[in-house]
DNA sequence: TTACTGTTTATTGAAGACAATATACAATAG
DNA sequence: CTATTGTATATTGTCTTCAATAAACAGTAA
């Protein structure tokens, strides 16, 4: 027997909320007024005020003591100081498998495989595109759990959200998302062979490659979605 | 006129919980009743929940579903976990003021200034100790801080109170505290002559030194403390 | 016409009450 | 005597209500 998972209205409410804020029908900047919000989503202020407080954490909304709460902008800073700790914390697993000499990485290697038979996306919609970034992202998340911190792997993963809104919001580069699956057996492969120095030059590279590839993208559009109060 | 700070229950309310955490008041592993936490603080239960949320947020408390929160427990794994993100962030601090060019830190001089003034704890009383501790932190607060990175610097506040439990609960190495404020100059100054690299090599070390004195002082005090229900 | 002040309204902050669930204990059956 | 099941109690999860604060608007004075 599976053992059903119990969630509570709390958190199933944080990662609604979560996945919206990623797909950007809730806007940079939109206030999020806790009685309108409460009842289109059919549950009471007290869990979605702790949600606040979780997605607060995550940088996803910002709040502001007796005015309320805000979804985060975007801004090319942002999105620079994201892929900055990204590329710290990806890194640094690569340093602790080094440290701890670990170079079979099954769950890695099972993610790449996934990616292999995804077909790529056929238009920049978010939703279509969402789940081919989930299975790419997949490849990074094992990367880091496999490094055996669990601190690290929370922070990664409070990452991921607001690295998950730059990416839906603004990349759509097919060659880059197929570069990216040669990249990734690149440095797996890098790591088989204990070449950990290598692994993680030609993983900070690839990642300073899309950083670079955004804040272009960021710049280009000043207006990246006017769009608000869509209906969900 | 200074600008009077507001500040919620909520945020006064978990910043005595983590206090009270990191003093060791509140011991591993103990049961948090709301109920009870809630009278004894002179609040109601909301308030106090949406706390819960911060500090679990920052791994002082664990929350299970239907069960209820407990303040975490402490162990040498953890405290790896801990030393390893910290040595991962102040590392690529580093790497950071190397990559903008910054060689002057203002902030991080003033600090290393009041800990020189300072008096050196007499006894390993958590009371006396946290104040030095505090000062001492500083040094390693304002570091992260001018590598410019916001979320950079969310991230080692996040860390910053489960680190201060370990050191307020185990460390009392008088010279080893001495030593520090050497080594925080010499890392000052190695940054301001350009030299990162040997600054992010002393840095790495001295963070690896205090977590093998901690790992040993664990090691050997099987039981940290036994004492819960403390009166407060 | 503009700026300042007072009032009103809407929204967040906090509290108390109710419902659901988990744990512990006791009773009964094997 | 032990294990299992049922019940009761305590505690968390959620909802509704009340209070305090902030923002917006209008009115008056300069």
């Amino acid at each position: 027997m599976e053992t059903l998972s119990v969630t509570s209205v709390t958190e199933s409410v944080a990662q609604n909320l979560r996945i919206h804020i990623i797909e950007g029908e809730l806007a940079p900047g939109q206030k999020l007024n806790e009685l309108e919000l409460a009842e289109r989503l059919g549950i009471s202020r007290p869990p979605l005020r702790e949600a606040f407080r979780i997605l607060e954490n995550a940088h996803l909304i910002v709040s502001i003591p007796r005015k309320g709460c805000y979804v985060t902008e975007v801004s090319a800073d942002s999105c620079r100081e994201i892929y900055e700790e990204r590329e710290m914390i990806e890194c640094f697993a690569v340093e602790l498998l080094q440290a701890k000499g670990i170079r079979e990485l099954p769950e890695v290697g099972a993610a790449l495989e996934v990616t292999a038979d995804l077909p790529m996306p056929t238009s920049s919609d978010a939703y279509e595109k969402f789940d081919y970034l989930k299975a790419i992202a997949d490849f990074h998340i094992r990367l880091v759990e496999s490094a055996g911190n669990s601190r690290l792997n929370h922070c990664y993963h409070a990452l991921f959200p607001s690295l998950a809104r730059y990416q839906s919001m603004y990349t759509y580069i097919p060659g880059l998302m197929n570069r990216s699956q040669e990249i990734h057996e690149k440095i797996l492969g890098l790591i088989e062979r204990g070449d950990y120095d290598r692994a993680k030059e030609v993983l900070r590279s690839h990642i300073r490659g899309f950083l670079t590839l955004m804040e272009d993208e960021i710049r280009q559009t000043a207006e990246p979605q006017t769009e608000s109060l869509s209906e969900w």
